[in-house]
DNA sequence: TATGAATGAGTGTTCATTCAT
DNA sequence: CATGAATGAACACTCATTCAT
């Protein structure tokens, strides 16, 4: 590939992200071309189609997190932080995108989705291990939730506001995934109640 | 207004909801006059324009959400619980609209904010007094949480699995807004409001 | 008939004239009926279809404007000056819909034909006998160019400022109808210039 | 401008011109785009609104008006013959747009407006002069009259019998706007009856 | 009979995609 | 390869007409 062309792929990607956290899950094409500050024939040309535009913003999106979530493993002080990092940096990174337009994406990558797994698993097994997670914590609490704080809530919040309140969800949603004090809070522990609520209160 | 013109009303009104729900802030026309079973004119009468129709979707799952809050204040059998019970019946009520359509939204209707504003502190200031939640907790704390648990992941899962998720995602979030002496303070966990609530909880 | 119904028809008819005067020929249904101040059914119980209603104007706007060219030819002070009464007085009925509607309305009505036209050509022959029209004079130079005048210029102009540039546009014109005057003035007749140009002219 | 884009841009003014002296002032957008042989899309992406393609076309027709009036007046063998060029020719270059679609129209450029009243003025001046337009002859006169001989009568007529019919009506008003002989011919000049007349005509 | 709500075909406008330059 | 003009299907909206109240 020709560097210009390379250089527009990734001027192109990098448009699309911010286009997608601005306007939501569907972007107008010629509002990424204009951003990119190219045609949008070469859009068209680099990314035929809109699934191959968005599995790359997602491929793109997905490997910077799972390279935060290794940096996190690596240098975290213990594994609580470990897992608080890996949030904040997910959320720094975009990790919203991949929420907003996944109903069109498919990313099939075994390699990629092996990494991002494991990097989750091992954050989750670590804390449990440790004591400071709660017990029934799943992949599906850390994953899910990542992507829900990272989607803008769009009232009209500026950048800056809109990253600070995730932040704080973020810190306070951690602080709910303790295990310790819970464990200690709650002997006589309301831990089943949820899932049998869950399953009665589904129609 | 004519007995069958308010019933379209309200059907339009549900329907509404349900796409937002299903598809996103900016709905199709048709999809909702289809989903209501009248024809395209019959929106566009009750419903002149974008904002008119937004508002009024807006406006109701407001009312409904102020009610739940001020059923929880009044049934619930702690403060805690109460912010609980407010919480997963926003959920329930469709909250997630709000954040979905608000850009195009300008509900100013004095009496509305004044009820939801009262309810949203009445219900904080509580607990803070009862020491059931964090000293620093604001009502962003609960209003844009609430709202963000209340919109749809849209990864392709099934309307009953978003919303075990959502009611997962707050209860781990609300374990995370109980104060310091939370501990402490409820030894004697709620056991019986989980499984009343989910009576109560379910149309 | 009813009084009442009576009393609609007559409002309806009413407002279609000064709808189509204002907005042209293609009167909006509800425009009219609000103008009339009845619902858009009674409209159309009255006038089913749009043939009927324009018909029922042209009529009405046709009958006004015979009888004031019979009361101009029976109060005029001279043959011209009738012809001069009868443009006028048409402009002032709102002959201008005559032209605006007419692609759509078919006044078949013999009787109203054959009076209508009776007076335009006894207005014309006793010009012509009189020796105060052009020789050449026909019906057409009257008829449509009385509906021609009658037609509002649609160019911002209030309707006061259309109706004086009307009346002042008939009178030059009738002057140019003078027969006398043309016959003497023009000896070196410009009667080659029409044909010439005419050639010029035609693409 | 692509050469092909510039080809576009002007078969649908020419498109333009047509449909509306054909179907009046508010011409079917897919009508003017078929006319021109082009995609619906192109027709917006030239002319984004309505009033910015209504400019083009009267600027158009503006324009080529203009350089008839000032042909005529280089050509012409005396003032009077200006007139008469100026007023055909407006006719055959479809100044009757002008009016039929004016009230979306907002032609400011400064330059037009200046070389359109020069143009005028200087064939009414010229006209006075040489003592071959009344006295009293206005812009007014002659512009709007101009503008009202160009709109089709739509009557059913053929294009070839409109145009037979408004310069048979242009010509007999010039013969109106002679000054000379009008002083003559109407020694006895009916001067009462206008504002008798004037009287009875207002409402 | 009068009313105005409901209908849906028709028209206006946007935008994803193709293709000539 | 890059560009941006052209295309037309899709969606937004209006309004003539019908019909329940």
């Amino acid at each position: 590939m020709r560097a210009d062309a390379r250089r527009n792929r990734d001027k192109l990607l990098d448009a699309a992200i911010e286009v997608i956290l601005e306007a939501g899950g569907d972007p107008a094409r010629d509002a990424i071309a204009a951003r990119a500050g190219v045609g949008i024939g070469t859009l068209y040309r680099h990314f035929p189609d809109q699934p191959s535009l968005l599995n790359a913003v997602v491929r793109r999106t997905l490997e910077r997190t799972i390279e935060a979530g290794e940096a996190a493993l690596a240098e975290a002080t213990d594994s609580f932080d470990a897992l608080r990092r890996y949030m904040h940096s997910a959320l720094d990174h975009g990790i919203g995108v991949v929420n907003l337009i996944h109903p069109l994406v498919d990313v099939r990558d075994p390699e990629l989705r092996g990494r991002a797994g494991s990097v989750i698993e091992t954050l989750i097994s670590n804390g449990r291990r440790d004591g400071v997670l709660r017990e029934d914590t799943t992949a599906a609490d850390v994953v899910f939730a990542t992507i829900r704080f990272g989607r803008p809530l769009a009232v009209g919040l500026s950048g800056a506001e809109e990253r600070a309140i995730a932040h704080r969800h973020i810190d306070i949603y951690l602080d709910g995934l303790r295990g310790s004090r819970a464990a200690e809070a709650s002997p006589s522990s309301p831990e089943g109640a949820p899932s049998a609520r869950g399953k009665r209160r589904r129609k």
